[in-house]
DNA sequence: TGCACGATATATCGATTCGATATATCGTAT
DNA sequence: ATACGATATATCGAATCGATATATCGTGCA
């Protein structure tokens, strides 16, 4: 999931992971704080796969020019880092999506096997990268999910349950009918946008 | 916070694992989707620890009768078992809460330094154990949590943002607002209960 | 100039949680 | 009998979290 988000905002530009995190954390907000302690070792494993590559933080043209930057920018630091045991780097690094980056990038969109709530608003944010009849499949699969989802909420408690778990379970209930509401609408605005709709016909 | 919730389910009767997980599962619901890998490690280090103990199932009177369950309840199970390399068992082990698990358990539940989604979700439900003031203090943490997440979210966007991040933004601060709604209206109905105000007075 | 301090930035550790998988037991319908 | 689905426990590797450490950058101010 991770690697997804990371993917989709290298997408657009190259970035270093405090950016990252910084723009996940904005837009996801509180239903998924990163942890730096998930990305950093997130963006390793995307490097070691070959989905991003370290660039030159002052290359313009993203995907043109893939400078590797293995040699030092400050001299002065290098010194100091020469003198420790282990010479950490703390200063910015940049990494932008690859070829292979774009598939997989791809890969983990159309993925329907993991569908919950976090993946779901990832999904939704990169969204823009699917062509219009996937993207209707995915926001009626989300449907479907909270349809289900109600009807299973619906059905009075067959126990006996303490007053706040009760107000618990009647709030959820009423949240996922908006959450299904605002679904609704965002299809709508999606067969409005594409009145081609030659409904479920394989005339692809 | 998987602490709290077996405490919390534990304080009320003797349960095994297979039911907490039901259990938590169907009021969580989608916000918590427990796992058995992690409910079972779970069980096991509240055990060492001491906040909770197998008992016999059978015990009607929970907290009193500790049965430990060393010796077996089938001969023919058993007999196959000692067949095998390592004797796994696989037939319920119901656990009851012990006064050390009390005391954790209020310790977690009043600990006000982790306050997540989750944490909300799952200290409300046991929130019936606090006395009034504990419990509106509670409340009103969480009041003021969300109103200062909805002025960040609020403020407009700094930066161009896509069709379908614009729509997920939106209708997460709608989402807040009406989270927000809920908690006033539980607020309310405290202050109703307990219209003796002495505002932070200490007179219990 | 220098230097204190907060924001930016990367890294890492131990513990928790997840998701998948394996396997045993129980109830019941055929 | 026995096949099957629901109940039940266990475990593994990987992802994630939360805390902590440390380096660098920018800015105000003495």
């Amino acid at each position: 999931m991770l690697e997804l988000a990371v993917l989709g905002l290298l997408a657009e530009q190259p970035r270093h992971g405090y950016d990252l995190k910084k723009r996940l954390s904005e837009t996801l907000g509180p239903l998924w704080g990163i942890s730096f302690g998930s990305l950093y070792p997130a963006l390793r494993r995307l490097e070691r796969s070959g989905a991003i590559a370290e660039v030159d933080e002052n290359a313009t043209t993203p995907g043109a020019s893939f400078v590797p930057t293995g040699s030092l920018k400050g001299d002065l630091a290098a010194a100091r880092m020469r003198l420790r045991p282990r010479p950490t780097r703390r200063t910015r690094r940049a990494y932008a999506i690859t070829d292979r980056g774009r598939v997989l990038f791809t890969e983990l969109l159309t993925d329907e096997s993991d569908d919950d709530e976090r993946a779901f608003a990832v999904k939704l944010l990169f969204c823009g990268h699917l062509d219009p009849a996937a993207r209707l499949a995915f926001l009626e699969r989300r449907r479907a999910q909270l349809t289900q989802r109600l009807v299973a909420d619906r059905k009075p408690a067959t126990r006996t349950i303490d007053r706040y778990t009760r107000s618990l379970l009647e709030h959820r209930a009423r949240s996922t009918q908006h959450d299904l509401d605002w679904i609704a609408e965002l299809i709508a605005q999606e067969r409005e946008d594409q009145p081609d709709d030659r409904s479920q016909g394989a005339t692809a």
